[in-house]
DNA sequence: GCATGTCAAGTTGTG
DNA sequence: CACAACTTGACATGC
């Protein structure tokens, strides 16, 4: 059975997740800062809470977790530790309960970091804040049971085998929390499925296949072989295997990166109708294009019936 | 209210 | 050289 996810945003439900700047924060004193960020926090951790379930009264099965979910939390001067926060322990207890619901209605939480985030970077300093934020992430993960932490390979640096050797000597150096959630992700420019697949292989790393950006940067695979690699990954590791869905908002002309709305029914692999796994859906549409891919492919609410047994 | 400029971070390709 | 693209526009300010 698939179950296909909402990534990050809510477009119909009242569910918001608030920011801020590093710009404004730094015009007040440090508690004044902290003041203003355990709000924002505590906000945010009571919308992740409302987002399970919408996400679950949708009949949707997966949940994308924004990357700001604490604003600023890495951020060399604002920076802070939820522990430092006046409404820590209310903070805490709300991580929990997003945790029990989860289990609850068997969801699958997932975080993708941004483009900063870059294991293959010559340059020690990028790597050092990328691993900051990969210890934030796995940090937030554990408390609330998300399984994947899913990332690119980061960029070529004119010499790709190299930039795949550091990346692998990263990896193979993250702290458990990170290792045991850190996925691969084939890019749209510079890493497709055929150039990760050594690494994943031998890291036993679960890759995540994403079409759109396998059909943007082609590498000789087809749909079939790709999803079938990306099945083996996380076979191996006896894991629920994770893909993303996307459509051109352009169509597949020119300009085919930027992402459209809706998922176009043509852009989903008929190789994937029959598989068990979690289909992120990447559309600016947010709900009402899962909820329409959903209807499309004649998907039934998640769980399905029986999936809640024990 | 609403329009507009700005926002932590890296890398690449395009116009 | 400026800017967009990337998983996602939203915040802060000034009128």
């Amino acid at each position: 059975m698939i179950r296909l996810g909402l990534c990050c945003l809510f477009r119909q439900a009242p569910i918001k997740f608030s920011a801020t700047t590093a710009r404004s924060l730094l015009r007040l004193d440090r508690d004044a800062q902290l003041a203003r960020l355990d709000r924002l926090c505590l906000e945010n951790t009571l919308a992740l809470l409302a987002a399970l379930e919408e996400v679950k009264r949708l009949g949707f099965g997966a949940f994308r977790v924004l990357s700001t979910l604490f604003p600023l939390y890495t951020h060399p001067d604002v920076g802070y530790q939820l522990e430092q926060l006046p409404s820590a322990r209310q903070i805490f207890d709300i991580l929990q309960q997003v945790r029990i619901r989860k289990e609850y209605y068997h969801l699958r939480l997932s975080f993708h970091p941004d483009q900063f985030v870059l294991l293959s970077s010559p340059r020690p300093e990028v790597t050092a804040s990328s691993i900051d934020e990969l210890v934030y992430q796995a940090k937030l993960a554990a408390l609330i049971g998300a399984d994947v932490i899913n990332i690119h390979a980061g960029g070529v640096y004119g010499d790709k085998q190299a930039a795949l050797e550091r990346l692998a000597e990263q990896i193979e150096a993250l702290p458990q929390a990170i290792r045991n959630r850190l996925t691969l992700e084939n890019d749209d420019q510079s890493y497709s499925v055929a150039d990760l697949l050594p690494l994943c292989d031998k890291l036993s790393v679960p890759l995540v296949y994403d079409v759109h950006h396998h059909r943007c940067n082609p590498d000789g695979l087809s749909v079939a072989a790709a999803t079938s690699a990306c099945l083996q990954s996380w076979q191996r590791v006896g894991r629920e295997a994770h893909l993303h869905i996307s459509s051109p908002k352009y169509g597949w002309g020119e300009e085919p990166k930027p992402h459209a709305d809706f998922i176009d029914r043509a852009d989903f692999p008929d190789e994937w109708l029959d598989l068990s796994a979690t289909i992120d859906v990447e559309a600016k549409a947010k709900e009402p294009a899962v909820l329409r891919l959903k209807e499309q492919l004649a998907l039934p609410d998640w769980p399905e019936k029986g999936a809640n047994d024990g």
